[in-house]
DNA sequence: TGTTCATTTCGATAATCTTAGAAATATGGA
DNA sequence: TCCATATTTCTAAGATTATCGAAATGAACA
C-alpha cells in the first residue's frame, strides 16, 4: 500500500518538520530570519538579534536547515541565513489538509470560526 | 511592545502545536483520528488502528488536546476523538505567514512552484 | 605564511520526551 | 452492591534534546 501523500512529503518528514517549528528559541530565530527577508542575516547577527549565541545556535539552526526552513550561503567570512517557509509551511498544511483527510471532507470546505 | 500575531496565536502556543504534531506517533494517531471524520473513534478503536494503546496513547492524546488538534466526548463508557486539524493548520500556517512574514512580504503572494 | 574573525565540533550535564506495566478511577449493567 | 469494560494515573527506565564552554576548523586579508 502507498501511504506516499500527494503533497510530497513523507510522515516522517512532515514529523521532523513540524518537531523543527515546535521549539520556542527556533521558532524566534525563524522569525526573526522571515522578517529580515530574502537578503537574510548572517548567523552572528541572526544571533544576537534572536538571543541565541554560538553552539546553541548552531544546533537549533542544523535542524531547521534539515527541515528546509532555513537556507544557508556563505557569504566572505560569513553565513548567510534565510527563510524559506513559505513552501515548507505549504506543504506542511497540504500534509494535513489533503494526506490526512483523503478520505472524509473536501479542503477548501473549512472554515475558521 | 505587543507580539501577539493576527493569527491569534502566541508564540508559545505555536510552538506547542508545532510540537504536537511533530511526532509520527502522534501523526499516526490523527491521521487515523481524520480520516475517520467527524463521527470520530472511541480511544480503544482508535488504539487498535493506529498501534498505539493504554498510558501511551493516553500521553499522546493529552498532547494532541492541549494543542487543540483533538476534541474528546465521552459516549457511555467509551471516550470518542475526534480531529480539529482544519482551524488549528490554518491558524498555525497563519502563523508563519501573517505574522513572521508581516514586515516583509504579503501573504498570498507565495507560489508553491 | 601568519593573523583574525565567524562558525562549528567536541564533551559534558541538565532537562524533557517516550514508552510501558500495574494499580486506580469511572461508567454502565446485572 | 458487585462485576465487567474503558481509560487514566502512578512510577520508572531509556532515549532524545537543549545548553554551554573550550578547542578546532575554515575563510579572508596583511
Amino acid at each position: 500500500m502507498d501511504l506516499t501523500p500527494a503533497c510530497g512529503l513523507s510522515i516522517e518528514e512532515a514529523a521532523s518538520t513540524f518537531a523543527a517549528l515546535g521549539s520556542e528559541q527556533r521558532l524566534g530565530v525563524l522569525r526573526v530570519l522571515v522578517r529580515a527577508g530574502p537578503p537574510g542575516l548572517s548567523i552572528g547577527a541572526l544571533g544576537a538579534a534572536a538571543g541565541v549565541t554560538g553552539s546553541t545556535l548552531t544546533h537549533h539552526l542544523r535542524i531547521l536547515t534539515q527541515a528546509g526552513l532555513v537556507q544557508q550561503t556563505r557569504q566572505g567570512r560569513s553565513i548567510i541565513c534565510a527563510a524559506a517557509a513559505f513552501d515548507r509551511v505549504q506543504a506542511l498544511s497540504g500534509y494535513l489538509l489533503t494526506e490526512c483527510c483523503a478520505d472524509c471532507a473536501t479542503p477548501g470546505e473549512h472554515d475558521h470560526g
